[in-house]
DNA sequence: CTCAGTCATTGACCTGTGTCAATATCGATG
DNA sequence: CATCGATATTGACACAGGTCAATGACTGAG
């Protein structure tokens, strides 16, 4: 059964509540790694906080000093991780941030409350 | 001024509310990417849901198919990061999931209402 | 003191990844 | 069609990081 990068996250018990599988550890992973570099932060937030929720990629370049093959790069990587959306309009790229994923990896590291489980692994 | 990992994230706005600064963003950044492993996530996962709250590292090499050093390695990078807890008890090191810092990171990345700003980078 | 068990450190290897220069693609415009 | 501007792709390079075997440090038991 194949998941998309956020059906991943979605609907399952936050990292505290009960252990991980080796599985479900292996299709999170990836999202927290594309999270996890700060060029990507930053292009997230920018996009995020642009008005209208979205921005092109000739707005982000001018935040960077990085070339413009680079900050392509890690819009991709975003995107491929299911954290930005992409729409071509014309000539530009306009990126958008997925909301949800967001929301999902946050309810997933959320502290539950107490354990349900005392299974060890 | 110095900050310690999790007061890194604390008491910020959200990543979509405004521009992450550049180095707010490297900040943040090694928080995030002490957690993008599977290894890691389930470690913590499995220390998290322990009972007691808390795990010795003999436990927890028994969750894997990894030599101890590796295991070890891992806790060290969560522990370095500010994600676990260190305590040492006779022979035993247990360690302890560090809960603000989780609830920090959550809210960090969990999307805002509308954005405060009009800044673009 | 010696030994055994628990955990950390070191050094080495190999893979993964961030970056850039160069180039390709694609759409708009004249 | 020819050109230009915006974005993506490729290839190369240097560096970071996950893993293990070997070893070290520390503690409790006998």
């Amino acid at each position: 059964m194949l998941l998309s990068p956020d059906e991943a996250v979605a609907c399952c018990a936050p990292l505290s509540r009960e252990p991980l599988s080796q599985s479900r550890a292996e299709q999170i992973a990836p999202l927290l790694k594309a999270l996890a570099d700060p060029v990507r932060l930053r292009l997230l937030s920018i996009v995020a906080s642009h008005e209208g929720g979205e921005a092109c990629v000739c707005d982000l370049t001018d935040c960077f000093d990085l070339s413009q093959p680079t900050i392509s790069h890690h819009l991709k990587v975003l995107h491929d991780a299911g954290l930005l959306d992409r729409e071509k309009r014309a000539t530009w790229v306009y990126y958008r941030v997925r909301s949800a994923a967001l929301t999902d990896l946050a309810a997933l590291i959320t502290p539950a409350g107490e354990p349900t489980s005392s299974r060890n692994c």
